[in-house]
DNA sequence: TCTGGGGTCCTAGGACCC
DNA sequence: TCTGGGGTCCTAGGACCC
């Protein structure tokens, strides 16, 4: 059977990959990047991951591991990382005009067509060239459907006799590599899912593949349906070719350590909505709802708490004053005095293209003004960095800023951090 | 002492309307 | 004695992803 042909390619290790690309000690010692707030592992090398280092597992869990074995221990530098990520991207685009970047590093092309010749062979050359683009090591996955893909791509990680390519289109490889692959293990089930397949005696990805559609949908819903025809090799998830319009637009800390004022809760929050402004204005949206909520620590005994409110604004906007000015008054609304907050958030929903976004009938903002303002503001912070200009209380260094000890320099996107050639 | 952040999609149930 | 039914919209919550 021939068909649609889709490749993953995966950076393996992605953000432990790019602090190696600029420090080449860092090769073949055991390299973890931490979550924001240094709270858990998120990224971990071959090496870490030999030790036992978990994803997830929180660090204050592993210190003694990653001193005893000297792992070298990175604060999440996303500036880094985003930036490396479109260089890894531009370079694929060569490959194919149909890419979907499905995460900062991870992208679906399509090979249906145009490739001639040997996939695996192909697939070799797009590491090869990433490689040496870039710095950057990947696995590429080949399967008709993007699940088969994934699993794919998840195979050649783990099996390093693949050399970095897995082809899933051979039926023979496919029926066996399936039969070997969790059900839990599969792209799109989860823990909750799993658990039900197992309880149904459903315990690999072949056998997943196997059940009728009906039974599939029973368990799963119709997302279950779409993947089990995905694992049958019939595609019905479609290449995302231009991303889809933002649905909302999130902000949210733990914080460095816990905060019990109001005041400080109004200027963390504060600080929250200016950030949201700007990803709302580097998209050019406005949002036509602001939620906020705080809570306590659910991994000690401090008394629980949660708090929360939703403001439809009047008039959707992108002006920081304004989202500032209904973060504040929302969070004076729902503040308790007495406990211990650990973390808070805005979100902004009900997004639309500032252009389309309706005017009221009387009054409203007086958008060109604002525009003119969120403009000037935006350039000052792009060029002499972020919180430069900000609100007042939103963009002072405070207590509640989260923790980043061990963050490498912005190598690729401030010209005061670029590597240093000696 | 110390446990991330930012998304999407689907379903169930209530409100509302005719 | 006897109290509809079906559609739509909205929201909260759960599930998934990286």
């Amino acid at each position: 059977m021939t068909g649609r042909l889709f490749a993953l390619v995966d950076g393996n290790s992605f953000y432990c990959s790019c602090e190696r690309v600029f420090d080449p000690r860092l090769e073949g010692v055991p390299v973890v990047v931490l979550s924001n707030n240094d709270g858990c592992a998120i990224a971990r090398t071959t090496e870490a991951k030999a030790l036992g280092i978990k994803m997830g597992d929180p660090y204050f869990k592993i210190r003694g591991l990653v001193r005893r074995h000297g792992v070298r221990v990175f604060s999440s530098n996303y500036a880094l990382y985003g930036d490396m990520s479109a260089r890894v991207n531009e370079t694929l685009a060569r490959f194919s005009p149909e890419i979907e970047v499905y995460s900062i590093d991870e992208s679906f092309l399509d090979l249906s067509s145009g490739i001639g010749g040997d996939a695996v062979a192909y697939a070799q050359e797009i590491r090869a060239m990433v490689r040496r683009w870039t710095g950057i090591p990947t696995c590429v996955g080949l399967g008709r459907s993007k699940v088969l893909a994934k699993a794919a791509n998840r195979w050649a990680k783990t099996h390093p006799e693949f050399a970095g390519v897995c082809d899933l289109t051979d039926q023979a490889l496919r029926d066996c590599v399936l039969a070997a692959i969790p059900v839990a293990d599969v792209w799109g089930i989860g823990p909750a899912f799993a658990r039900r397949l197992m309880a149904h005696g459903i315990t690999t990805a072949a056998a997943l593949r196997d059940i009728d559609n009906r039974r599939a949908r029973q368990i799963l819903t119709v997302v279950g349906g779409r993947i089990v025809q995905e694992l049958r090799g019939v595609s019905c998830l479609p290449l995302e070719l231009v991303a889809p319009t933002q649905q909302g637009c999130a902000v949210t800390r733990s914080f460095g350590r816990p905060v019990t004022e109001l005041s400080e809760m109004a200027d963390a929050v504060a600080a929250f909505a200016t950030r949201a402004g700007e990803k709302l204005r580097e998209h050019g949206l406005v949002a036509g709802v602001m939620q906020l909520f705080m809570h306590t620590s659910r991994f000690n005994d401090d008394p629980p708490c949660s708090s929360a409110t939703s403001v439809r604004l009047l008039e959707a906007t992108d002006d920081t004053l304004e989202l500032v000015g209904h973060a504040r008054r929302g969070v004076e609304r729902i503040w308790r005095d007495g406990y211990r907050f650990v973390k808070a958030g805005v979100l902004l929903t009900d997004l639309v293209p500032a252009a389309a976004a309706p005017r009221p009938l009387f009054g409203g903002r007086d958008r060109a003004r604002s525009a003119r303002l969120m403009a000037a503001i935006d350039d000052i912070n792009r060029r002499f960095g972020r919180d430069t200009v900000a609100p007042a209380g939103a963009g002072l260094a405070c207590g509640w800023r989260p923790r980043a000890e061990h963050r490498s320099r912005r190598y690729t996107t401030r010209f005061d951090e670029l590597p240093i050639a000696l």
